[in-house]
DNA sequence: GTGCTTCTATGACGCGAGTCATAGTACGGC
DNA sequence: GCCGTACTATGACTCGCGTCATAGAAGCAC
């Protein structure tokens, strides 16, 4: 159910994932949404976002001993595939949240959370490719920003050659401190 | 009214903006929506992404004798402003009708047509700095991707850190071809 | 079997949204 | 003064949403 969530709020985002959605998507029992979601909506959506960052932050744990532009490049051709397969309708859970439901404080903590994740791996991995702790962060952050905005690029330009031209550019620059 | 559904839609998405909330916000008349919106929402939202979009386009204009970094510097610096102005409440328009509208083909070409014009913006002034055409393509895409994206993020940090790193990693690598 | 907990079924409720119809007003050309 | 056009006022209508209450089913200890 929390994947389906996320998998809904990837296409359409928060306002336009309904319960009735979820229940359709995942074929689970329209009564007990106020069972396992005694925190309504909010608590749904917090969850998938949780659980689409740490299938994320696992997918780039894979490639970790092959370094940060590994990292990224592996982050970048899941994306890829989700996009191309959906026809450009799969963004991030994430960036949606970041979007939408920054408001609510559940949702916007859930969403520093995974970014802060996400951050904490590309930094530790330039940190052992001897990069300054300073320049380690700022690069972290200049990868997520442009993962994320690449996602909606792509959206919008119904291809994928942002995605494409950020992880080219940032590959390298990862690498070499 | 543009204008109003513009700064609206900067803080609460699309969703989040009712034709009631822009009427209130500009203190135009609520019967007039359907007289000069024919088109509903869609119109108003996708003529206020247009006007934002324009907007920062002439401010990136401004610095333009100043060089690739100059723009970027200069559209980070409003935006960095209204940030922290409102507390952080205020990201960027086109990112949310990315994120958020991009199933109506009449906003999804608005947002097109906004990213192509900043695009075409910063791949001029880099090759002016004697970029290949391609180089600069990519690195134009870059730095709208990773902007977009560091606008996100400031919000859920509740930090303008990571335009900043965003700022201080792009700006030298705009200059130097 | 009985009773308790956990989960599911069904549907009603209230709210707020976008939209639209109808009526009313301002104003300029002739 | 008259009329056509442009704009505004008001409110009703439908639709879909999240939420909740109530009732029913399944599993399990004893």
């Amino acid at each position: 159910m929390v994947a389906s969530a996320a998998e809904l709020v990837r296409r359409n985002g928060i306002a336009g994932t309904g319960f009735r959605d979820v229940v359709e998507h995942s074929g689970t029992p329209r009564g007990s949404i106020s069972h396992h979601f005694p925190g309504g909506k909010r608590q749904m959506v917090s969850e998938a976002v949780r659980l689409s960052g740490a299938h994320a932050a696992t997918i780039m744990s894979h490639a970790e001993q092959d370094g940060p532009a590994a990292a990224l490049a592996e982050i970048c051709n899941v994306f890829r595939r989700s996009l191309v397969a959906t026809d450009y309708a799969a963004g991030c859970p994430v960036g949606a949240v970041a979007q939408e439901g920054w408001r609510e404080p559940e949702l916007r903590e859930a969403a520093s959370e995974v970014f802060d994740e996400w951050r904490r791996i590309l930094r530790g991995l330039m940190r052992e490719r001897g990069w300054s702790e300073e320049r380690a962060e700022d690069m972290a952050d200049l990868a997520v920003c442009a993962f994320e905005g690449a996602l909606l690029m792509c959206r919008i330009d119904r291809s994928t050659a942002p995605l494409d031209h950020v992880e080219h550019l940032l590959g390298p620059m990862l690498e070499a401190g």
